[in-house]
DNA sequence: TTGACAAATAGACATTCGTCGATATGATTA
DNA sequence: TAATCATATCGACGAATGTCTATTTGTCAA
């Protein structure tokens, strides 16, 4: 069952979370720049495909990837705009005095 | 016991991992461009003492927060600058193909 | 239509995590 | 020195989390 999490509102708590763990970081580094299916993912990792599949949905819950179904496999992908679009946020929120903030409020913000 | 984690190095799932959580961000944005005394922080909030300095603790090994101990008190501040130094390092990580990805690198690095 | 394959879900289990009250530690003040 | 105050630590407890195996669901091909 897919949250019902407003994704275009971004939550830092969310986010972190979604990020807390090493197992959901690399995957999201296999998926960077490339689209992978669910098996070509577990195939490069040391834990089950369920396992890889639970972890898909909650990058999925956080808007962290991009899905596309093909047939009976599933592509994914790591969304990088969201990757930036959360950290701006953070960054926005917790280090204000900064001046890179600045500037990535600057380029970020529409 | 103090974590002995290299806090020049940044670990991506560390960061992320102390910034899991609602209660640590609040505190987080309590102690933002100011420095306060955990009792200060805990008046503030709506947990126990104990549970402050718990949290407290999580930053401090995740290099979020600096220490400053004044007789008998202890003041907190966040450290911006570790904010920006580890989201700028996730967008390295995550989202090298986004713009404002080279930007925050370059403004970034020394 | 049946068998094989890909992915998601269910259920179980151990571990981690956030919280608390109680207590210890350390510093100031009377 | 004794009392007080600020903070840290301890130990316990329930909730959340990551992992697995087994199973289900959905799609394609023989």
């Amino acid at each position: 069952m897919t949250k019902h999490t407003d994704l275009n509102l971004i939550d830092a708590v969310a986010f972190a979370k979604a990020m807390a763990d090493q197992t959901r970081q690399q995957i999201m580094k296999l998926c960077c720049c490339t689209r992978l299916t669910v098996s070509e993912i577990t195939e490069k990792m040391a834990v089950s495909q369920p396992t890889v599949s639970h972890h898909l949905a909650i990058l999925r819950d956080a808007g962290l990837v991009t899905i596309e179904p093909e047939g009976r496999e599933t592509y994914y992908s790591l969304n990088q705009e969201r990757v930036t679009a959360c950290c701006g946020q953070i960054m926005l929120i917790f280090a204000p005095e900064e001046e890179i903030t600045e500037t990535v409020s600057r380029a970020l913000m529409p």
